[in-house]
DNA sequence: CCGGTTTCTTGATCCAGATCAACGAACAGC
DNA sequence: GCTGTTCGTTGATCTGGATCAAGAAACCGG
């Protein structure tokens, strides 16, 4: 892949951040890997080995509670992160799943190169710092609407922010994270469609 | 205040990090503040010009939504820091609200001295660091319970998290956390409590 | 191209919790 | 200590969305 525009590179560009010449040198602690459609990156009771850069193919992250049911916290297509940076970083036990919803290319970083990468690229620790801040306010956003809104106006703000998402991934699997059943999702879009 | 014992520093070792013999200067990026009760540290629209440190009193925070409900997303209680750091970072408008409940006494640090301590304690960086991803996967966790869980299984779950909170807070803004009605409060609460 | 599995739709029923309304209880300010 | 206001309880009613059940469509692998 041309340097010059591998995905990570546009990203951290695309955020506001530039890693001069030092790009080569930062990617080399990145390590490729594939995983299959349905494979686990990482199971809910193990620690989190590595976080991943996905370079296509579509991640769930989900939990099970108590009861059994299982619970989609966020998909992540092409050019999210995911993982688990508490429990990689602390070496405890997470309590996420992340599969691959398709066949996956994925940049993984395992502890001890997160925390080089860190020390080693100022820009990096920089757009991590601007990341986590953007992040938390959105999942903040997210508590509040996810108590407040109706299902149809969840859908609507889903379909609006994130059309393409609803386009790769089945039906019932928006619906859990939308956090209502597949029926009423169905029900939902009969409504809106027909008229 | 005895240096030795200060709030912010008994925090910042129960984390885990050291400031060593560096705290006093680094206490002196913070600037003691008083809000009385009803008073706003911070509105819906404007940008954030400082974060908090809560050494007395209780702040609420909350958001209000297009059709002027309110909804509370958390509330910071002694030694809990408190803002809108994204806001504050990049200078754009903040959607949040932040309320002194009772007066209150905090510690607050504005962009400039926040940037400095970051640059400056490589140990308040690596606090700063581990806080974030904590309070991600506290966010991601509440986000996929506040869909999930009953208004019951919810607020005992708070119960037994902060008893003490449900004290000092009135019933309607525990409510409004919870993200149900004050009379379905209530009636938890009767239930709970007859039996 | 066929039989099996997975996903989506539709209908019927049920219930947690919202909403509206009205009344006690606590509390703050004078 | 009285009085207005804010807060909590209780009752009655209504509804969004869950749940259960059973077809219809789509999507395989061989």
């Amino acid at each position: 892949m041309e340097t010059k525009q591998h995905p990570l590179l546009i990203q951290i560009l695309s955020r506001g951040f530039d890693p001069g010449n030092e790009f080569e040198d930062f990617l080399s602690f990145w390590k490729p890997a594939e995983f299959k459609k349905g494979e686990h990156l990482l199971r809910q009771g193990e620690v989190a080995r590595f976080t991943v850069f996905v370079l296509s193919g579509c991640l769930r992250q989900y939990s099970v509670n108590e009861n059994g049911q299982e619970q989609i916290i966020y998909f992540a297509e092409e050019n999210w992160f995911a993982g688990d940076l508490q429990s990689m970083r602390s070496r405890v036990a997470s309590n996420l799943n992340l599969q691959a919803l398709e066949n996956c290319s994925v940049l993984t970083i395992n502890k001890t190169n997160a925390e080089l990468v860190l020390e080693r690229f100022p820009w990096w620790a920089q757009l991590q710092l601007a990341g986590h801040q953007r992040w938390m306010a959105k999942l903040q956003q997210q508590v509040g609407q996810s108590m407040i809104d109706s299902a149809e106006t969840k859908y609507l703000r889903l379909l609006k922010d994130r059309p393409k998402l609803l386009q790769r991934v089945p039906q019932y699997q928006i619906a859990s994270f939308l956090g209502i059943s597949p029926e009423a999702l169905s029900r939902i879009r009969k409504k809106l469609y027909t008229f």
